[in-house]
DNA sequence: GAAAAGACTTGCCATTTGGCAATTATTTAA
DNA sequence: TTAAATAATTGCCAAATGGCAAGTCTTTTC
């Protein structure tokens, strides 16, 4: 047997498709594959596109009021990346989405989502609900952050994203979780001795 | 020319109803009213109602691993109450909703929402919509707070929900934004002298 | 309206984290 | 493969925040 599309996989969660839908949206994707340091999406920019990553990890960062650089975001393996604020609303970027790691990812364009919107019945809901639960999970856990120490907030991250801490430069890692990377460089120091 | 339910001119940012649909909404919509220290939702408990602030705040509260009581959300005039994720999910919540002032609320139970869902096009999609913007807002505006000094993450609370700070005492601001009540009044003052 | 309970402020000191410079390690590019 | 650039570590000190106790102010309750 066949195996399923990973991105059809993702939504079949939501609702199983019958076989003609299935057709439908595959033939509505796009493989593609990113180097490291290539950027999925820049500041200013529009976000049509909308991805599941089948490798690697993506970061989303912007620059604070200060001119500070924000790793606001990371986005891994079965996980979407995009701007969705900006995709659904067609309105511009506030920050880049760079890959940290070669990435191969399977995406829509904003125009293809419409089609499948008018083709696949709960389409839009499905997403909505992708969305939601990613927002969800992603608030707890900053909120988390809010009232830890540095070392709590970092093996939270540890436990919340294990895959993650291999893959991605510490100094991503602190900015993610609101320190300096002097700071998780101790905090990593204090845990290898525990 | 009668004035709107509040509740349907929420929904009608997002689509027009013909009056029938709105005379159907209304009559599965319930005014309920609140004191002062009254609670919307107990931990423990299914949250099988919905309902939009007409008066009045809530807040959400829980426990976190140490036993100290963490306020994770303000819920203010014009917004929902309730815990999204258990209403959708019917699962069960870890945080009580409390008023904090006298709260009046129109409100929906989740066996309503669902005959709605059932007549109504594109309910679940409007109220997914409404869910997400709020989400990604207190998701931004809580990212704003990992990289700030209290006196910083202070004013952008002013900044973000001016109405709050005047109607909620400090030990739940600072409980919010993840500092001490001693920090916050020393924040205070430091401000006040400016 | 008085007593009690709860909330807020402030001083003092401890702890945590930040800032910066110097050093070492790792990655990138020629 | 080597040189250059970038990233991470570490020491030292400064700044910010937390913890606690005492005192004041406010709200609740009887």
């Amino acid at each position: 047997m066949k195996t399923k599309n990973p991105f059809i996989q993702i939504l079949s969660n939501f609702r199983n498709f019958e076989l003609e839908e299935e057709k439908l949206i595959t033939k509505h994707l796009e493989l593609n594959n990113y180097s490291t340091r290539d950027t999925f999406l820049k500041t200013g920019e529009r976000n049509d596109q909308l991805g599941l990553i089948t490798s690697g990890v993506f970061r989303y960062y912007f620059y604070d009021e200060n001119g500070s650089e924000i790793t606001a975001h990371f986005m891994d393996v079965n996980e979407f990346v995009g701007n969705v604020a900006c995709f659904f609303e067609y309105s511009i970027s506030a920050g880049t989405i760079e890959a940290l790691t070669d990435c191969e990812v399977i995406q829509i364009s904003k125009s293809n989502w419409d089609i499948c919107k008018n083709e696949i019945k709960d389409w839009e809901v499905i997403f909505q609900k992708i969305i939601n639960n990613v927002l969800i999970k992603k608030t707890n856990f900053q909120r988390s952050l809010l009232n830890n120490t540095a070392t709590e907030s970092y093996l939270k991250f540890l436990n919340y994203y294990p895959e993650l801490s291999n893959k991605v430069p510490l100094q991503h890692v602190a900015s993610y979780l609101g320190m300096t990377p002097f700071s998780l460089s101790r905090v990593r120091k204090t845990i290898s001795t525990l």
